[in-house]
DNA sequence: ATGTTCGATATACAAAAGTATACTGATATT
DNA sequence: AATATCAGTATACTTTTGTATATCGAACAT
């Protein structure tokens, strides 16, 4: 397991080696923006095909879901299936990548949830 | 411990709790962008000076660092304190909040370096 | 022939995020 | 008087991200 603490918690220690920015960024890039976590949201609750996500997701545009599920796919996070019927069924299912993700997301609400709790004068809710 | 899978994971489980989802996105609020993260590692090593964060960060500008440290003291992450000498003595420091935030960049490491051994045709590195 | 569904794309625009470069004011040093 | 340091701010710009609205093309159904 790795341990960021350990590499930049001191001045002399040993530097953060480079593949953990790389993999840090990734993670990063994977769920940033408005739309990548309620969009993985939805396939992970089984919402598979463009129309239904459009309607899980609220407000999303055809543009962007089309936009983001391109770079999920990209990223390996997501799949897309194409079965020849009429009409054409297209079905966008999460990799296994795309369902570990719910790890991460578990440790931010995590960290919110305390943070909410020690930031008490929050104006914001 | 939170575990959002069990919330989302089925179609006719309980909804994921409110306060989850503004708990997520204080945290991808916290770290979103192309410095934050780069800051808070800096802070973790114990850089704490204005002009030393400038050193530390490449590339970023006073404009830009200025702009971040502002938002991550709004957001109780970093602490300002000053002290009246001459010249003047500026410090900037994690809070607790910011120091945990060190868990969250640990999930995420984790997630990417198992998604970069997984997405093997992947082509930036 | 006209309309409907699915899975999108096209064009134009607005807003947010980030960059470049120069400058400020207070104090101290030479 | 000129110069340097610290901790920023000011102004103008470019790039990226997101929105709004309309439309496309294939395959049916009526």
């Amino acid at each position: 397991m790795s341990d960021f603490k350990d590499f930049i918690g001191s001045d002399k220690g040993p530097q953060c080696p480079r593949i953990y920015i790389l993999a840090l960024s990734d993670t990063l890039n994977a769920i940033s923006g408005k739309w990548k976590l309620p969009i993985i949201a939805a396939l992970l609750r089984g919402v598979n095909r463009f129309k239904d996500l459009l309607d899980a997701t609220e407000k999303i545009t055809p543009r962007m879901l089309s936009k983001e599920l391109k770079e999920l796919e990209m990223n390996s996070i997501v799949e897309r299936k194409v079965y020849n019927q009429t009409p054409v069924l297209i079905e966008y299912r999460l990799t296994k990548s795309g369902k570990d993700i719910a790890n991460v997301i578990d440790s931010m609400i995590d960290w919110g949830m305390v943070h909410r709790t020690q930031a008490i004068t929050k104006t914001d809710v």
